[in-house]
DNA sequence: GATGAATGAGTGTTCATTCAT
DNA sequence: CATGAATGAACACTCATTCAT
C-alpha cells in the first residue's frame, strides 16, 4: 500500500485524486495483468476505498482507457530539440534515445497496457491510431525525405519503419523486465548498436 | 461451435481429443485473452462438455502450458536446408523467411500466448528459456562467425540479435492481425525489406 | 427464508450479521449435514446474498469452525450454583440437568456439528480438546474425590466418566430429534432415571 | 488400492463382487464421510472401474443402504450361548461384551454410517427400526423380567435401556478412533467397569 | 466527497452417473 | 460383464459495481 493514512487520503483536487488512482491501477495492472487485477487491490494500493474509484472512473475498463490516453499524450510530445535533419546519425540517435527514455520512464504503463492491447480490439485500435500510426508516419516522412536527399537508399518506408519501431519497442515489453535494466551506461550502448544496425546494417561497408 | 453432432463427439483417441481441445483453447485464448476466456466457451468451441476438458487437462492454466509447449516444439525445428553460411543474404533471408512462415502458421497460438507471457512470470521464463534464448544464441553465433570471417562489422551480437528478433516478431503480434495479411506476395516484400535493413542499413552504400 | 425484506437486510453491526449468518448455517447444517448444505441455501436462510457470507467468513468450513467455537464457549460456563459436593445425588442431578439443558438449548448446533466431528480430524480434535476432555476431567475429579470420601466405590474414573457422558450425550444426537422432546416433564423423568442408574445401578440395594 | 491386478478383478460371483465393492465403500466412507467420498476412490479401492459399481448398485446412496443392512444383519445375530438369565452379572457382561465385540469388528462400518444416520432421515429411520429398537426392546424385556424377579429395582426400562445403549455405543463413535484401541486387555477392563456401573452404580453398597 | 457493506452474476472445477465399446 | 470416456448439473467462491450512510 503506497499511500496509507488512517482515514484515507482526503481533500485532494480532482486531478490529483485521479492521478493517484491511475498510478495505483498502472502498478497493479503491470504486475498481474488487467483481468487478474482486482479493484480491491487497486483501492488498497491507492489508499482509497473501492467506492472512491467509482466516483472518478466509470469502470475498471475505464481505468485502462484513461491509462492509455496518458501514455498516448506523454508518448508523443518532445519532438523539439532535435538535431538538424542532415546529421542522420545524430538525428536517428536522438529519436531512438527518446524512445528508450520513454520506455524507461513508462515501463510500468507499457507493461500494464500491452497485454490488453494485444487482445482488446478497441484498445488496440486506439493504440494503433494514437501511438503507432503517428510514430510510423513521422518516421516514414523522415526516411522519405532523406531518401530524396540521396542519403538513404530506396526502401519501403512503411515496412522499414515498422521493423525499426518493433525492434526498439521489443526492448520495452519483451527483453527487459525492469526500468533499472536500462541504466545510463547500458542504454547508451543499446542506442549505439541499434542505431548502427538501422543505419549501416550488419555488413562491412566497403570504404568509409 | 466448430464440431457439432447430436450427442457430443465420442470415442476419439486420446491424442485426437487433446488436440481438439487445445485447438479450441488456442482459438478462444487468441480472441479474448487467457483470463477473459471461459472454460465454458472453450468446451463449446471444441464441441465437448466442460467436464471432458478436465479429463485431459488439470486446469485452465494447464491448457496454456500445453499450448506453449506445442509452440516451443514447432518453433525450433527446421534448421536444415539452409543455404551455405557464406552467402549471408541468402542465409539471413532463409532465417527471416522461416520466422515469418512460423508467424503465419501459428499466429493464433502466438496471439493467445503473448499477452500472458508478458504478465505471467512462470510462462515468461519458459518462453524466454525455450524460445527466445535458443533463437538468440543461434543468431548470435552466426553473427560472430561472419564477423570473424570479416563479412560483418564488429557489433554486440546479443543486442543486435535482440533488435532483429524483436523487429521480426513485432509483425506477429503488433503490426498484423491476421495470417492472411501475410500472403505470399506481401511476405516476400516484407522479408526483402527487413533483410535489406539488417544487412545494409538505411544509408546508401558508397560503391558496391 | 427466515429474514425477508425487499432488498436484503442492510447495515447491521458486524456482530449481528455474523450471528445471523451463523444461525442460518447452524440450521441448514443440522438439517442436511455439512457437505450436503449449500452456501446458496445458507444465504437464503439468513436472508443475505452468498457474497455477504464471504465478507464475514473465509469459507464454508470456517462457518463450521465458528459454530464449534460458539458451542465450546457456551458449553462450559456455569459451574457455579452447584449443590454441596457432599450431597452426591443433588450434585450429580445438577450436573446431568445442566447437560440436558445444554442439549435442549443447542440441539441444532449439536446435530449440525456431530456428524462432521465424527469424520473431520481437525474438528474432532478440537471437540475432544475443548469439550470432551474438560468435561471428563471435571467429572473424573469429582468421582475421585467422592471415592476418597468413601462415598463412591473404587472404579476407573476415566472409563466410568466416559460411559456417563456417552449415555447423556446420546440423548442429544441419537435418541431425540427435537428439543421439544425434552419438555419439562419428560426431562425431569429422564434426569431422575439416569442419575438413579449412575448412582445406584440396576440391582436392588440390600438395606438402605 | 487394496485389490490391484492388471486388468481389474474378473469373474467373481455376484455376491463376491458386491462384497468387494461394499468393503471398499465402507473403508472410504469411514475415512472421509459419505459426501466427501468419491465413487472414483471407491472404485480404486475395490480395484474395479467406476462403471462396474453401477452394475451392482443403483447409486452411491444405495451403497450406504446396503452397508446399513449388512450392519443390521450382523448386528443382531448371536443371542444364543447366553448365560442363564438369573446370573445377572454374567448375563449383562455377556451382552455388553457382545456389543463391544461388534463395535471392534465393525468399527469401520459404524464410523462410515453414523454421521449419515445423524443427518439422513430415511437412514435414521432404518437404523432406529432395524438396530436400535430391537436392541432396546430386547434389553427392556430383560430388565422388566429381572425387575419382576425382584433382582432389579423399579426403573423406567426404556430410559435406562437408552442410557445403557448410548453409553456403550459412545465408545464406538465418540471415544475410540481405532478398533485397535479395543484390544483384549483394555476391552475386558472396559466391560467390567461399565457393567459395574450399570448394575451397582457409583455409590458404595451397604453390605454385600 | 468518501466510504465499505452488500450484492449476484459468473467462474473454474468436481463428480455421480450413463452408455458405446 | 467390465470398462472408462463423456457428460452436465451443481458447487464454493470471486469481484466489479452499487448505494445508503
Amino acid at each position: 500500500m503506497s499511500n496509507q493514512n488512517g482515514k484515507g487520503a482526503k481533500r485532494l483536487t480532482k486531478a490529483e485524486r485521479e492521478a493517484q488512482i491511475l498510478d495505483a491501477a498502472t502498478k497493479v495492472f503491470a504486475s498481474k495483468g488487467f483481468r487478474a487485477a482486482t479493484t480491491r487491490e487497486i483501492a488498497a494500493e491507492a489508499g482509497v476505498s473501492e467506492g472512491t474509484i467509482y466516483n472518478y472512473f466509470d469502470s475498471k475498463y475505464d481505468l485502462l482507457i484513461a491509462m492509455s490516453q496518458r501514455l498516448a499524450l506523454e508518448s508523443l510530445q518532445q519532438l523539439d530539440d532535435l538535431p538538424p535533419e542532415e546529421d542522420v546519425r545524430a538525428y536517428i540517435t536522438a529519436l531512438v534515445t527518446d524512445r528508450f527514455d520513454m520506455l524507461a520512464k513508462h515501463m510500468d504503463l507499457i507493461r500494464a497496457l500491452m497485454p490488453e492491447v494485444l487482445v482488446d480490439d478497441d484498445l488496440r485500435q486506439a493504440y494503433v491510431e494514437q501511438v503507432l500510426t503517428p510514430a510510423l508516419s513521422y518516421l516514414g516522412q523522415y526516411i522519405e525525405s532523406r531518401t530524396k536527399a540521396g542519403v538513404f537508399r530506396e526502401m519501403k518506408a512503411d515496412i522499414v519503419g515498422r521493423a525499426m519501431i518493433g525492434a526498439v519497442m521489443s526492448f520495452g515489453y519483451l527483453w527487459l523486465r525492469e526500468p533499472s535494466e536500462l541504466d545510463q551506461r547500458s542504454q547508451e550502448e543499446l542506442v549505439t548498436e541499434v542505431v548502427g544496425l538501422f543505419l549501416d546494417g550488419l555488413r562491412v561497408r566497403p570504404t568509409e
